[in-house]
DNA sequence: CCATTACTGCAAACGGTTTGCATTAAAGAA
DNA sequence: TTCTTTAATGCAAACCGTTTGCAGTAATGG
């Protein structure tokens, strides 16, 4: 946890643009501002102390992260997690996760930038970005018979 | 289009383990054996010349992954898209995919690898593997005003 | 405090994927 | 070849994450 945009941040990004610093937006900003690791929409929801709707939710994220106050990261397994810009020391990282118990290893450093130029200019292709995320067994899972599913209270 | 599995080598890995050869499973490998870049479920269905329901295509890639006759990739759009093994030197490899058009470059190498056993030691990580794609504007849509959407006829 | 209009909640819709079940067709045996 | 077994298929319904339309609610600037 380094530098919370939270509050004030989140007014200054949202007012710019007509758009409104709800008590919804509040709540969800201050919940992933709480949670190291990306959390699903229902994690975001079921965290929630007082509840709102998860198709706000979703409106939230998408608006919240072209705003740049979220980042979005994808797991491959068909659900959108999220992350608090800022939370990290770059916006921009990567996860390791465990296949079997959901642990979440967070890499701070992205190594493939200038890999990505060399493609870029190699192809032609320009605004590149990437998305890469790393899956495997995390130490407590390889030995069978270990705790496995291991959930964290929060859910994320 | 390399080494081509195939007929052969798809009975091969489905007769070992009490799975069928069937004429539907054939076909989907037949239609993947012609078309080079990732293709999603319905791709392929619609690409089929004797229609078979949509149901047996989903039930049909998971059991070809399996086999490792199929490599799965995830463009972030919440389809799911495969490639026939083997049709690429390697079977793992990357992409670098339009964000207007739809535009598909197969980049064969991957240049992780070293990268990937750094982290997985370092974090007592087993088995690690890892998804990594990347998005950008390809040439042609670089300039506003030039075709975009480009569609392939084959629909991949 | 008011007026404007973005935002919310609710419910319905959507798109990709999965599943239950009766029927069909591979594979091995006879 | 024909028979038997049982995996695979087609169909329809269910699922699940996400999106959307709409009427009511509440944040913002005046």
């Amino acid at each position: 946890m380094k530098k919370q945009p939270s509050a004030d941040e989140l007014t200054d990004r949202l007012r710019d643009g007509e758009r409104r610093v709800t008590g919804q937006r509040r709540a969800i900003v201050d919940v992933l501002s709480r949670h190291p690791h990306p959390m699903t929409s229902k994690q975001i929801h079921a965290a929630l102390t007082d509840a709102c709707d998860l198709a706000t939710i979703y409106r939230s994220m998408k608006l919240l992260e072209g705003k740049g106050l979220v980042e979005r990261f994808d797991f491959g397994d068909g659900v959108a997690r999220f992350e608090l810009a800022g939370h990290h020391s770059t916006d921009h990282h990567h996860h390791l996760i465990c296949r079997q118990c959901d642990d979440v290893v967070e890499i701070e450093e992205c190594f493939i930038e200038e890999l990505q130029q060399k493609l870029a200019k190699q192809h032609g292709y320009a605004e590149v970005t990437h998305k890469l995320e790393f899956f495997g067994l995390c130490p407590n899972c390889q030995t069978p018979g270990t705790t496995r599913r291991k959930k964290r209270s929060c859910g994320c």
